[in-house]
DNA sequence: TGACAAAGTAACCATTTCGTACAATCGTGA
DNA sequence: TCACGATTGTACGAAATGGTTACTTTGTCA
């Protein structure tokens, strides 16, 4: 979409782009405030790493308020978007949960600036996540997945009962963001890098025997390797 | 021993109580750095927050970063001092193991001011980690701990072979921090409210078994709750 | 082609914020 | 009691920071 725009205004003969210049103010602005939070983002720091001015920055957000909240609504409907693209359900129960596990675990990997956005959007008590319109209006389709394959995996008497959806969800997400969140002091307190290669493979392949242990009936064997 | 200064301060007739500004100055910059961030937390607000004035911040600290980094320092020293009472040696590996795992969890719970600057920490990439002296002489026990437990588990054939023990330390924090330090984000996100006392003590019991289920051989029974 | 809106620039302003100079006070040992 | 270092209060300054104003350029369409 932002290559349409672009195509498009090449195409016409159009010099300007404002489609481009706000993507462009929301990608820097996106390094910044994840690399130094909120209050320490500086937004003459943010106009100096784009292509336009300050100015512009005020012109299509308002205040540095309004840029933070554009931030935190891409990111998190840009993870919305991926959640709604997967189709879990041709899968079964197992391997169903465990495909889930591994997304949430290499998503949060791969992105460490929504993981990090998500910090500093706690540290601010999710301020800006209560007065957003947009994210309001985003249903969260992860439970819901969640639910139903754990539904399917009661009836094929796979999983234990008496689990809370919401609580699997926090399982799987604790163990998928901690790894990005807390690599900092981890690596400086215990020397071990968990961003290393051999490092989050091993530990991305115990992330998912924890889920399944937790969920799955004593006989089931789960010790095959995933993809 | 912050009163104890105090006692004998005023027992002595002295008017000045430096270790007690010391003391009042820290808390109330840990107050701040916890709710605002480093950037966002402001001298001038601690300085009036505190009995005493903004020169003595500076007398005491240096610079804001002193500060900070003296906040830091005493969380974690308190931490290690917890670590460091810790006697699990008389109780059974999975005892003992349950142990462990519940009182991580309670102590995340309980010292959100904690896991808050640990946020902090880590969203400035543990720069003032890496540069403390205190910090870097700490010896964290918590690894040899589990190292010892898992070792008397294997021995007493109640554990599986193969599990790292910084593997089961990384499942056991990651499973007491994220409770704490994303529960303004699920609360807008999920409606889940987990400083709930419901909540929160169901969850206990949740990551408890997740942590048994992970490390423990199938045949043992691990229903019972704990105190 | 020229009026008008959208997009963009550069210089500027009012506050805030960290940090300091200077002087005063306190406690103690000689 | 007095000298001297440790401690503390007041007022202030320089730089940084968020935000704005006045003005130019670009593109559309009647």
């Amino acid at each position: 979409m932002r290559d349409d725009a672009q195509a498009e205004a090449v195409a016409s003969g159009w010099k300007q782009d404002p489609d481009a210049v706000r993507q462009n103010i929301l990608e820097t602005a996106r390094r910044a405030f994840v690399d130094k939070g909120l209050s320490g983002a500086r937004i003459d720091a943010i106009a100096a790493g784009t292509a336009t001015s300050k100015r512009m920055i005020y012109y299509y957000f308002g205040d540095k308020e309004g840029l933070y909240r554009a931030v935190l609504e891409d990111a998190y409907t840009r993870i919305r978007r991926l959640e709604q693209s997967l189709d879990l359900a041709a899968l079964a129960p197992i391997e169903a949960l465990r495909a889930l596990t591994g997304l949430t675990f290499d998503y949060h990997a791969n992105n460490p600036d929504f993981v990090r956005l998500v910090m500093v959007e706690n540290i601010h008590h999710a301020r800006h996540l209560k007065t957003s319109q947009r994210i309001g209006a985003l249903n969260h389709t992860a439970i819901d997945m969640l639910r139903d394959i754990y539904a399917r995996g009661l009836e094929d008497g796979v999983f234990r009962a008496g689990i809370e959806p919401i609580d699997l969800h926090l399982t799987i997400s604790a163990l998928s963001f901690y790894n990005v969140s807390n690599q900092s002091t981890i690596k400086q307190i215990f020397g071990h890098d968990m961003a290393h290669q051999n490092a989050r493979g091993r530990r991305r392949a115990t992330v998912i025997e924890t889920v399944l242990r937790l969920v799955c009936v004593a006989e089931a064997d789960r010790s095959e390797a995933d993809g």
